[in-house]
DNA sequence: CAAGAATTGTTCAGAAATTCACAATTAAGA
DNA sequence: TCTTAATTGTGAATTTCTGAACAATTCTTG
């Protein structure tokens, strides 16, 4: 198949979530433009982004939900996603109770922390170990990302154990760079620079 | 001065908050090389982004970061953001209790639930008021964008609620899409959509 | 003061992403 | 059955974004 590129990917898992709620509505068929309208997308942006992954639709009549829905996860998300969370303050912990996980491929099975009183513990049905173990317990467990949901000052070493116990991806909420070794990949989400950026967006249009 | 594309404006941001840390840590000038190596861009992008801001670099020098720093706040964030939390949940707290708004002209105004023993409490300095008086608070008080941190089932409803108070801008936490007039701006941010774009990617590469 | 080295700002070319536009297809209805 | 209307899939056109390259500039050093 085809490659495909990294932007068509996340357009393409809102797709799936949209056509989660559809079916839940029980909506059936669904076309190129209904869809779009709910996202906010042009109707040649979904269809061409859907021709990525095969001819699915039927002209006059559009996609069948449940296929088109098949389709894309068959190709986007096959397996259940392992994350590790690391840091569990404030942000952590909103992370680690976040109710959408389980639904979309999702399943947290670690959380780190230095703090003695935590570790131990278990929030939401997740252990807490402490930061040191984290090569032992990436090496028992399945793990495929790790969450940086610690201080500005700590976000570095964090990377550092996190690309050292061999892990690829990393989600990094701290507002700060990590630097990584090439071939990891890394998403930052700031949650000040997403403010600032609506609020640019909104001034400079 | 022209017109700058969304994409410039959020690596500006990006900018912005690795001069802060490189002043913090009493750097005085700084190399397009340098910056782009911080955050994983270019030199050329960042010569090039700068540009848009002005002739701010002396060749065979670089950047004074502070003049910099002065030059693309000047642009981008002139005032305070001021901002509204609609949903005092698990993740609504965490953003409530995140310190680092402040050192970025971000101030939390207000929050709304519906929750009876949330609301007149105050947490973090934030007052919690009911969802219904959105109308009296924002008239009465400054406020430039909405945060969702509610259930998917009540987002479209808050949605309504924020833009019926006249403002423009959204951020959406909610794992759905909100349908909004023309001229309101939203940004989604779904945690589940960010760890498999992530996945997805690695995958795919 | 002149030569050399480093870095900017900018132009240009190429790549990537988006939109346009329409032939092909299909269901529905006369 | 034949026509009509709607919708897909896609090649071409357009726009946006990025990367390469280099003249212009300015510090540094001898």
């Amino acid at each position: 198949m085809r490659k495909v590129s990294p932007k068509t990917l996340t357009r393409a898992l809102f797709y799936i979530r949209t056509l989660n709620r559809l079916l839940h509505l029980g909506g059936s068929v669904v076309s190129s433009k209904e869809l779009a309208d709910i996202m906010g997308f042009s109707d040649a942006q979904v269809r061409k982004d859907i021709s990525n992954f095969g001819k699915v639709g039927k002209p006059r009549i559009g996609y069948k939900v449940a296929e088109l829905k098949q389709v894309l996860e068959d190709f986007l998300v096959q397996d259940v996603v392992h994350a590790a969370l690391f840091g569990v303050g404030n942000l952590g912990s909103a992370i680690l109770r976040y109710s959408g996980f389980h639904q979309n491929k999702i399943k947290l099975v670690a959380a780190f922390d230095i703090d003695k009183n935590k570790i131990g513990k278990t929030i939401n049905g997740v252990p807490v170990y402490a930061m040191k173990d984290i090569r032992e317990i990436v090496r028992r467990t399945h793990v495929d990302i790790g969450i940086i949901a610690a201080p500005e000052e700590a976000s570095q070493d964090i990377a550092d154990l996190i690309v050292g116990s061999g892990l690829k991806g990393i989600v990094n909420f701290a507002p700060t760079s990590v630097s990584v070794p090439k071939g990891v990949f890394v998403k930052d989400i700031d949650l000040s620079i997403e403010f600032l950026s609506l609020f640019c967006d909104m001034q400079h249009s």
